[in-house]
DNA sequence: AAGTGGTCTAGACCACTGG
DNA sequence: CAGTGGTCTAGACCACTTT
């Protein structure tokens, strides 16, 4: 969509009354007959609206009751403080730190250059380092395909290769795989996350695509496992 | 629903002839008009269809093209939505064994109990251990709310608690919150899993809720970390 | 009985893609 | 240009929940 479309504006509408409170969690939305009114829209119109906010875990649809608002508070999740750098990333009075170990051209690895014809796997190769008060968190690894991207500036690198990819380049970011292991760490990546040699570190590999299905990036996030909390909101699916 | 919706058997339809081949990874499926002749029905409830296809990664619809079949054979260990070791265990067709080391009356855990109100917290706990080819792969540790199910066989308990519930209870399992760690496992679990004590285990931790929002169940699976995935496909959704 | 969400239909206009 | 998917509308009937 070139401007945005009704139904996500009705949804980010909602979702922000839900977020500040002025629908509490527990209590119900207005039913899809008033929303119609509220919004001066269809019906469809605001069911779209509200699918969003199932998809995101902000509602729970009950049939014959209507749309409750659920506790979104993912983040707080009742166990015990371990915190990442995304989390810890996003409060900003944090002093984040990323620091550039390489930024080079190299081909996409052998395991994974299958995604691609073979004329296309020169790739930009970025290592990152990521600290949190001074002590290492994980080691990010990208590689990017040049016949997308073909450059990336230092300062990029330094700050966030995705507002780059979306708002500079308006790439159009659609859908990733991702796997998430413990193995043990190399010499080196120990070494840069300050653990003993031969530790065991967690390891996310994601594979990411754009709208049009080619393939564009690879990752490897090397996190110290000490540091390293993964949570997801998931509904159960229809088995296709 | 009663009887299936007709989007949802012909996403299921759709979603066999991938599988089997008929719409190959790569090719376009019929157009949207093409599947309401095909299907002899609407465009909603084709598009409806189509949307369960992309939500579970096996399409991609491009604007003005068409909608593009994935590549799913990389994900032989689906846990995107909430899925079982039994019902991996049969997709896999491998020889596991469930060894039930209790199955007992106990309240939930401190940390959770703020989940549900006081009188509720009587559960039932059920530890298991679950082997592949006689390895020790991972200890589940599951809360079940009294209040919802009463009472758990034994003979449930070896099979597939999620089947009792869904299949015997028809009870309306809806979502899910979830968390990965890394933690050294307490000395129980180490022997449980054949690993030194003190060793560090991946534990996820899961909050499971029915569809009209009540709190249902409570689970720690501790896994080995060296026999431990984690795949996910995942979509780039609107910022809400 | 009244209100709620779930499904399905039929039609319309748009933006994007391709030949 | 014709074909594609994206959005929006207006109406209908159903199953479920509450009063």
């Amino acid at each position: 969509m070139d401007t945005t479309a009704k139904y996500l504006s009705i949804a980010q509408d909602l979702s922000s009354k839900i977020k500040y409170g002025q629908y509490p969690v527990g209590d119900k939305l207005p039913s899809e007959a008033a929303l119609m009114r509220l919004y001066g829209t269809s019906r469809d119109t605001i069911r779209k609206a509200l699918e969003e906010l199932t998809n995101n875990g902000l509602i729970q649809k009950v049939k014959g009751k209507g749309s409750i608002v659920l506790n979104t508070s993912r983040f707080t999740f009742p166990i015990s403080g371990i915190t990442t750098f995304s989390e810890l990333n996003q409060r900003q009075q944090m002093h984040a730190l990323t620091k550039i170990i390489n930024l080079e051209e190299r081909a996409l690895p052998e395991n994974i250059a299958d995604q691609v014809a073979v004329e296309q796997r020169a790739a930009t190769f970025v290592r990152r380092l990521r600290q949190i008060e001074q002590e290492p968190i994980v080691v990010d690894e990208d590689y990017i395909l040049k016949s997308i991207v073909p450059h990336i500036p230092r300062s990029v690198a330094e700050s966030s290769l995705y507002k780059y990819f979306e708002q500079e380049l308006n790439l159009d970011i659609a859908y990733a795989t991702k796997s998430i292991t413990v193995e043990p760490g190399d010499d080196y990546t120990c070494q840069l996350l300050n653990l003993p040699a031969k530790s065991l570190v967690v390891i996310v590999r994601s594979l990411t695509y754009l709208a049009d299905t080619s393939f564009f990036q690879y990752t490897t996030s090397l996190h110290r496992p000490d540091r390293f909390k993964f949570t997801d909101f998931a509904r159960r699916s229809a088995k296709l």
